[in-house]
DNA sequence: GTCTATACAAGGATAGAC
DNA sequence: GTCTATCCTTGTATAGAC
């Protein structure tokens, strides 16, 4: 089969599966299959399965340097502004591509053992919202709970205020009004 | 070679390389060769590879979900604070097991072609904190733009309020006073 | 319970023809 | 540029002896 873009195709298509069933999960074979190829012209056209990968995030990958760039000369509180902006319309932007790295985690949870899992993050999401109900409450429940779990892997080692950062940014973040009850 | 408690070394085992090199990464044969013993053993006390895994996790998985009972009874405001103390503190018990998890990731972004975001990722961190150099403020950067990233993939289909409801959170969550610059 | 040996499948990658 | 055929390695799992 003639093409004048299959290199384009087969990062077309790799994006395609990476994002369905992740990254480890899509062989070259798969590839080559959606493609319509074999696997030899893959690997004519990227040097591996990896170079594929990483053709497919690396304008993502520039863009946030970019942003770190032009947030380079501007004073602190300017900058902050900046970059809660920018890089919330960055993440937008790339949220294919961002989705392909994390769907490597999203492939582990969706096993059968993991299913009892979303019940409880849900009723702990509802909680972090004040059950509120409000979508933008539940979104900065999910920022909080998510952010939380990220930086405790990220911080593995600390032995310092980590407990106490954590506990006072998410007040910070939640600080919505909560519905009375009467009882 | 001969004990009393195979199946805990293996776990013990299997924990350790799980954490260092990834799930993925770790063999049977890694498993055995740590353990001393051969695979055929470590399939008779687990099924598979996956089994191991899934018995290193589960107590985490109980507890978040014995968390999110604890929480039902509760009104809308104890259960959030309940919730954020609850959350953070089982979050850090069982750091070790939620890396296994996250390692996915982390094995995907140590590769070479990820190496120049490391600097732009700190950069935007110091942003989001102000530049303040205050460990908290950073581990509130931390979780806010963590939290963000995390968000845009689970909500990928979002047309709505998202952005919105994502810079204010973060700004809700940002809010240390900006050291003042001279110019 | 544990071992050795082995079967089996699948993945990434390469050689060389066309 | 693309293919077929093949190689090598690794992971998973089983059989059967001890």
């Amino acid at each position: 089969m003639s093409r004048t873009n299959t290199r384009e195709e087969i990062l077309r298509e790799a994006a395609r599966l990476f994002a369905v069933v992740g990254y480890k999960a899509t062989s070259l074979t798969d590839i080559a299959s959606a493609v319509g190829c074999s696997k030899a012209t893959l690997l004519y056209h990227f040097e591996s399965k990896d170079a594929i990968f990483v053709a497919l995030v690396e304008p993502a990958l520039r863009q946030v340097q970019d942003l770190a760039t032009r947030l380079t000369p501007l004073a602190a509180g300017p900058a902050r502004e900046a970059a809660i902006v920018g890089f919330v319309d960055l993440v937008l932007t790339y949220r294919s591509e961002i989705a392909l790295i994390y769907n490597e985690i999203l492939q582990l949870l969706q096993r059968p053992a993991f299913a009892p899992l979303k019940p409880a993050v849900d009723a702990l999401v509802a909680a972090f919202a004040g059950r509120s109900g409000d979508p933008a409450d539940e979104v900065a429940a999910g920022v909080v709970l998510a952010g939380i779990v990220t930086m405790v892997v990220d911080r593995i080692d600390d032995a310092g205020d980590l407990r106490d950062s954590l506990i006072r940014v998410a007040r910070r973040a939640l600080v919505t009004p909560v519905p009375q009850a009467e009882d």
